[in-house]
DNA sequence: ATGGCTGGTAGAACCAGA
């Protein structure tokens, strides 16, 4: 039976994260690769190192300066458009159909500002705006879909280094943690991550650039995923967070995610 | 320790990330 490797990876600056963004695909060899956090306007995407590496197929969804999507794939892609769930401009989706029937959907969760009330901070009401808009477009999904990203909440305890200390943080408040289940629950979504690693384990994907060294306090979270159509997961055979990614030289504050299918 | 760091873009006593 065929497989496939997909991984996804916010990468802060495709540009800035070049070198690592190819070591990453040399050791991996995934099949397809979603970035979040491109940073970069289409037109000045840098295509060249993917090509050198096989990497022919490239769906962007970018804008100048913040933000930004990109599928970059060795086997066709057949672009499925862009939702825009906050409705003000920004890049922060793109979705594919690969041959083998399945939908890819490459997307990045505003984070929401510092105050996690909507009343006083806007961008906390886009991002619960966002969540909810995805859900409704969850529910008429009928294909078999798999989504990945930068998600900016961690929904479980053990999604995070001190669920206490974050409950009033953005990315782990209640009210976020709510809206992103109601979102699981609309397509009974498999969370990846927890099916092949669960809780209580310890498991995070991004760790703050804010601290000198990020393994001594090992204060992370677990903002990434990937989320499967019950069909989908039945096919995943393996998954993994590229946690040393975190040390390599100019890193970005996010790790990789791979996961590989029977397809 | 409520600080700390990073990238893009402009050329900031900037913004955004989360």
């Amino acid at each position: 039976m065929p497989s496939l490797k997909i991984a996804s990876w916010n990468i802060n600056s495709v540009r800035a994260r070049i070198d690592i963004v190819q070591r990453f695909l040399e050791e991996e060899q995934p099949d397809i690769l979603c970035l979040q956090e491109t940073k970069v306007k289409d037109d000045t995407f840098p295509p060249a190192m993917f090509r050198k590496l096989g990497y022919d197929h490239h769906v962007l969804n970018g804008q100048p300066m913040h933000h930004g999507v990109a599928i970059i794939s060795k086997l066709p892609l057949h672009d499925h458009g862009r939702h825009d769930w906050q409705d003000n401009g920004e890049a922060r989706h793109i979705g594919v159909r690969l041959d083998c029937g399945i939908r890819l959907e490459n997307v990045y969760v505003p984070a929401g500002g510092d105050v996690p009330d909507r009343t006083v901070n806007p961008k906390f009401g886009q991002k619960l705006d966002f969540i909810e808009r995805m859900t409704r477009w969850s529910e008429t999904l009928a294909e078999p879909t798999l989504i990945v990203g930068d998600f900016n909440i961690a929904p479980l305890e053990c999604d995070v280094w001190s669920h206490k200390q974050l409950l009033d943080v953005v990315s782990h408040t209640p009210i976020e943690v709510e809206a992103l289940g109601r979102l699981q629950a609309s397509h009974d979504w498999v969370d990846l991550g927890r099916h092949f690693y669960p809780a209580p384990q310890r498991l995070h994907t991004w760790w703050s650039y804010r601290a000198t060294d990020w393994t001594a306090n090992d204060r992370g979270r677990r903002l990434d995923h990937m989320w499967a159509s019950p069909e989908v997961a039945k096919m995943a055979t393996a998954h993994k967070v590229c946690e040393p990614c975190r040390s390599w030289i100019k890193p970005s504050d996010h790790v990789p995610l791979i996961t590989e299918f029977a397809v």
